[in-house]
DNA sequence: TATTTACAGGACCAGTTCGGTCCGATATGC
DNA sequence: GCATATCGGACCGAACTGGTCCTGTAAATA
């Protein structure tokens, strides 16, 4: 019902929890799962698709656990989603032509490739640092104020400057 | 994991099916799995949901059939998405926070609810009429446009200026 | 070296959803 | 009245999902 697996929704958070109080040592499942309020069983399952796609670093033995692989900066939610559910495409046709066997006739394959690439790019344009930091990336806030420009454009225009979309306070409320 | 279920897809393409040659009696089930080279009784379960939720009237009997309840123009992607499978938000705490029993301690459910919002509203730019069309709406084109450049911006500006946002002559190719 | 801790990699399972089929009831046109 | 065609719902098997558990192994420590 196009929503991200728990797996995802799950791991992301996870991937979050890690990223907010960077640490020298590596955190283990029973404390992530602790500090995430989620069952350790499903939190170390996940841990460990994360570790075995690269975005953790796990070690083992005592005083081991997981440590974040790459700087928060450089991972969007776009990439989480796509290791670990598959690329960001809204149908089977938009990943991959051949995968349709119905492409020959079907009338709506080209306008799924693009939509599926912008709703990628838009997830691509948030960072696991900006959803730690508690706003948006000016990028994407500027996303966020075309489409509502956009949509309120019925409305003439009214005078919303002092929200301006290059404002780096933009919080991810509202 | 994360597409649209084959039910809305296919839903969609019977959508533009319908919209692609408007005609005045309707068209059964069976005439419009040919069209689509689709299943048949699939088919005629997702008609029955789409005439059940309103985008179709329905006409029993003889010379019976189904035809588009609603002006293309005014049905957008979104809206197709949303009758078939439920609110656009990829997370359940996108939906109605109260969901989520995890909302206290989770970090990311405000980001969620944005990004999810932003997935919506530029599906909301897509209609029917720009599906059936070939082309996106200038909106939606704008969009396009904006999420290359921002991507491509540390290329330095590059004067790509011959292929405006506001050129209607986009197609969804590319 | 022995012990403890903690991850790796599975198998496993119950519940739900999904794609797909079928049938009786009913409404319409001829 | 009869043929046609949708409506509404029951139904089914397969796949996936969320979730649990167990065995093996690596690392640190005493």
């Amino acid at each position: 019902m196009f929503r991200l697996s728990k797996t995802t929704d799950y791991g992301i958070v996870l991937l979050a929890t890690l990223a907010r109080d960077p640490r020298a040592e590596p955190r283990n499942a029973r404390e992530l799962a602790n500090s995430s309020d989620l069952p350790v069983p499903m939190v170390s399952k996940i841990l460990k698709a994360l570790a075995r796609v690269g975005l953790l670093d796990s070690q083992r033995g005592s005083k081991g656990g997981y440590r974040l692989a790459r700087d928060p900066e450089d991972l969007s939610v776009s990439e989480m989603i796509r290791v670990l559910e598959g690329p960001v495409a809204l149908t089977d046709c938009a990943i991959a032509p051949a995968l349709c066997e119905h492409e020959k006739m079907c009338a709506v394959r080209e306008p799924w490739q693009l939509i599926s690439r912008v709703v990628e790019k838009a997830l691509a344009e948030v960072t696991l640092a900006d959803l730690v930091r508690g706003r948006p990336s000016p990028a994407f806030a500027s996303i966020v104020e075309m489409l509502q420009i956009e949509r309120s454009s019925e409305a003439g225009r009214s005078p919303d400057a002092q929200n301006d979309a290059s404002n780096p306070s933009l919080t991810w409320k509202n």
